[in-house]
DNA sequence: TATGAATGAGCATTCATTCAT
DNA sequence: CATGAATGAATGCTCATTCAT
């Protein structure tokens, strides 16, 4: 697992700086969902955290770092619940799809934290960025190594490299459900969304047409 | 076409107008792109389009106003070039092949400008966000018309669904080569990338799979 | 009668100097009525006198010159339709009278205009603002010297001090009635508070009551 | 009394907003004073009153809010002066004659701060503006109630509009007091001023004429 | 003379951050 | 640890004034 990048708290107890920091993630978030992470004010966080604006900056040191903190927390969420559901043992098409089955409902789920992450993330410092984008890498490897273990088990039949490209293709159109939903969303159910893309993905890809 | 937002101009006469918001939109894009369009200053942008705060007042009413502007010019140019291409009376396949070709490569050499406007649209007021949705939306009837055009000319087999989500994949994906090129262009070359997407586009929707 | 303060004009022709500053006032007073001399730019002023705002400045040298012109203006104009009714050979009551009524009809005709200078007149330079306060002095002097025209003719009786008092008094008294309009045109109509003011102006100090 | 007009601040504490726009009033009166409102930048209102720009903005929500603040001040100062030496239980001439005398002093020792007021009242938004008026409106009653007094008492013999009138009259003398100074304080001393005014109000209004 | 585009000093206001209590 | 008053650099925007055409 990748290594956290250090937010720096002036409180010592390791409990309350946890303690607080969620708090802080969870009022923030209902904030950038609303207006952005620019246009929202540290008086706003530390309110909407149900502290004050000294008690936030002691558990942090700048701004940045709460969407650094909110980042974080929401890969983390995401990728937490889509490990679930993978089984590491004997990969299969019915394990890809149902993979990217829980993944775009998670996304549904998550929209607003999904759509924060990916017009926020360029906020980030070049500092931060980095450990996001990692993360971000992670998430992507979980349906390579999906997608390998079934090239391995003879399921499909891709080149190394469009494994890879599968993967972002599905991580992308899990994304592309929340950012394009005013438009994805007039159209589609999400069970018929993602009907649509597993076959289409499937059929792209996967070695069934061969058949 | 789209009508136009209007934004307000203290000047007169609109060729001047024209060039210099021309000279604004170049100006504010590479300042956008290096710090985001928050932190970006009204005088940083009045600087870089190479006159002074004042006169940048004059062409527009709200630092906003900019920002629209981008993502409007954006707009216009990628789709002027794209339209360059398409052949409006006889749908083929090619056709289709040589747009989405085409819709890349301009995304490759506008990538700053695409991820500008990707990134920012949020920022844009309720007011002014339609305008540039409706601009989208445009840009993906384009692919829209031209595989629907493959459809009725029996080279393709697809309901009416399915054909909207193909467009709206291809041109996710062309985006996806630019917001995704830390990560992708460490992998495919633009060649590369665009016959991978076309194969697998085709193959998981054109009818040829039928053959 | 004072010599006015030059106010410099690039231009040369007298006569439409003359005519330029007259469309000017008139354009600038309709304003500052509304909103104030700060509150009114420029370019406004240019706008509503009919031409443009390099021509504004063709014939002042500082947005404070629109000021002083309509102040002098106005008094001008008030000054002038006073001194109609005054009986400059023969002072009596009855010329005091019908100065005051015609006084307060004038004022009550003009009230925008008075209160425009009334509340404006302290944004004057400390250059301009004698020239102003000048004018208003003598038209102070108009009524005492009717006053003491009819102290002299023996209809009052009157020492000098409290000849200048009264002059004063009715002086205010007319401006009152323009800048507590909200208050006074309330309670009377402007007969009633002309019939009431002459009534105690005289019973106050005229000789009459000792008959 | 009249309920205030909030104006919002963003520290709780009640006694240290008070103590703080206290601060403010007196340092914006003697700026406002020498350059009138407009002139007058917050920056220096914040110098002039102890503290910062970014303090200042912690007591008030906009420049106006000062404007109003100073007017309100001055004139629950003024009334506050003037009410002191009313005896409510038994009006009399004297009683008048007192006030008339007591207000006149007050006038004259806040000569500054009537003119400003006086001055910079219609800078005021529609919002605020009321607000005043109405503290304007209740100093004029304190006057027709003395004088209503003297009316019921038997001291005076006047109609009601009449009674209305001479309170407007007292109350405007006093006014005309500092805003006419250049003109009146060259010409007489506070005591001859206020025995003069006196005298004719009285002998204009009162009942003694009679005797 | 008339025009109106260009200029930039100046202003109100915000907000991240600090620090004394 | 928690609080919230204080700070002032930074920012968007205005507008009087100038000057080339």
């Amino acid at each position: 697992m990748t290594r956290k990048r250090e937010v720096h708290a002036s409180v010592k107890d390791q409990r309350l700086i946890e303690k607080r920091r969620d708090q802080m993630v969870k009022g923030a978030v209902t904030l950038i969902k609303k207006k952005g992470f620019h246009r929202t004010t540290t008086r706003e966080i530390a309110k909407s955290s149900g502290f004050s604006i000294g008690t936030l900056y002691e558990y942090i040191k700048t701004k940045e770092d709460v969407l650094y903190l909110v980042c974080d927390s929401i890969y983390d969420q995401v990728r937490g619940r889509l490990e679930k559901v993978i089984c590491k043992e004997n990969y299969s098409i019915d394990n890809l799809k149902q993979a990217i089955e829980n993944y775009f409902k998670v996304v549904d789920e998550m929209q607003d934290e999904v759509l924060v992450m990916y017009q926020e993330v360029k906020s980030l410092s070049k500092d931060a960025l980095p450990y996001v984008l990692k993360k971000e890498v992670e998430m992507v490897t979980i349906f390579e190594e999906i997608i390998a273990g079934c090239v391995k088990n003879g399921y499909m039949d891709l080149e190394e490299k469009e494994v890879e490209l599968l993967a972002h293709h599905i991580f992308v159109q899990g994304q592309m459900w929340a950012f394009r939903r005013w438009s994805l969303q007039k159209l589609y159910s999400l069970e018929e969304y993602t009907t649509m893309q597993t076959k289409f993905l499937l059929q792209g890809f996967s070695i069934e047409r061969q058949i």
